[in-house]
DNA sequence: CACATCATTAACGTATACGTTAATCCATGC
DNA sequence: GCATGGATTAACGTATACGTTAATGATGTG
């Protein structure tokens, strides 16, 4: 496919944000990165434009591409602008009578869900509530709350890099999403809705209060 | 400030497609952008990249950037995201125990409506109706609910020019947004939201109608 | 006449060049 | 000792150059 520079740049950018390698606050020149990454300034450039618009770095001029950190108060924000999607994602899913074989991959990550905890694996239990989540914004029917949702859980995971063994075992987690995938399935709307919504609350509570707790400014 | 040619493409390419100087489905070349802004690529090329990112045009290598359309169907998806955020940014709102001077932009934004309608000048009602929206955006404390906001209220504002003139005129609309302020004001959190998505159903439902029946296919 | 193959070309992706300007440093004056 | 102003410099913003490659049209073949 278009395997272009700017593409690599970007992919590797992001990996090495996530990856901690660029760390939350600090700064990068253009010139710096493209060494890095062996290129050019040019790919570098527009692959730091997309990343300031997927929120994450902010470009100062003549300083550096600062690598955006993350407070508990931004992850309160962020929490509440996901909680808003995913719930009216859960509500639309519910009323688009969708049958047992749609719904199969949500059931499925449940299931990875419990397994992973089972077997104290938990990048395993991170991952497959992923899943979860990707599965109820795709089954919305709506791509938009998708991509919508998409800027704000590349935050949350980051975050979790540093609170997912901090957090108590996520237990009454999954009796949640079960809650939620039978409300979508059997059509009832407002309890998906509601369901979903209560879910996502309690994670941001949760974790917000995890982060001020330890006095994480930054992720 | 910065007054770089980046920015100056940006508001310039946004300016000519929300004028419509650049018709949904057109497609451009960045070497044609360029000589039409008269300056070189490589801005117009950075300026094209952000577009993208707001969902204004799509890029689609050696065949120009294509300025996007909205179906009803879009227009629908659109509202939905929307709807859910602003819905959310209401109940956050009366959540917050804002006193009147902080809904004062809200409230003389309901006035302006009511004077816009009553002089039957559809501009100014819309200009106002804008205004009540960022309010209530603002005013939910949560910087990220008027972000996110913001890419979708653009889609909302191109279909705009050409709904404007073909739906009844916004009498019940009013009534809805005084019933949010004072749902705000008395910091009903629940009523908040549920009547903010209601006022915002309505207006998905009537919007793709009319889009749908005028086989406005875009905008 | 349909279709595949090849040549042409023009739009793009990337590198590079360069002028501008903000940050830094140092000297000077208060 | 601190502030002010000017010189220095380096990072950026923009223009330009150039190789690559996909789209287009021509040519040949079944």
């Amino acid at each position: 496919m278009s395997e272009t520079a700017t593409t690599r740049a970007t992919d590797a950018l992001r990996a090495l944000i996530f990856k901690g390698a660029l760390p939350p606050g600090s700064d990068h020149l253009e010139a710096e990165l493209a060494d890095r990454l062996g290129m050019s300034r040019t790919p570098v450039r527009e692959a730091l434009m997309r990343l300031e618009d997927q929120g994450l770095v902010t470009l100062r001029p003549r300083r550096g591409a600062r690598i955006v950190g993350l407070s508990a108060d931004d992850m309160n924000d962020i929490y509440e602008v996901l909680t808003a999607i995913e719930s009216a994602a859960a509500a639309r899913a519910a009323s688009r009578a969708l049958d047992a074989a749609d719904l199969a991959p949500m059931r499925r990550a449940i299931a990875d869900m419990e397994n992973a905890l089972a077997a104290g694996d938990l990048e395993a239990w991170a991952e497959a509530d992923d899943t979860f989540h990707e599965g109820l914004l795709a089954a919305s029917g709506n791509a938009r709350f998708a991509e919508t949702a998409a800027r704000y859980t590349d935050q949350v995971r980051r975050a979790r890099m540093v609170t997912l063994r901090l957090r108590p075992l996520p237990r009454r987690s999954n009796e949640d999403h079960l809650a939620v995938l039978d409300a979508i399935e059997r059509g009832d709307s407002d309890s998906a809705g509601l369901l979903h919504r209560a879910h996502r609350e309690q994670a941001r509570v949760l974790l917000t209060a995890l982060l001020r707790e330890h006095q994480l400014t930054w992720v």
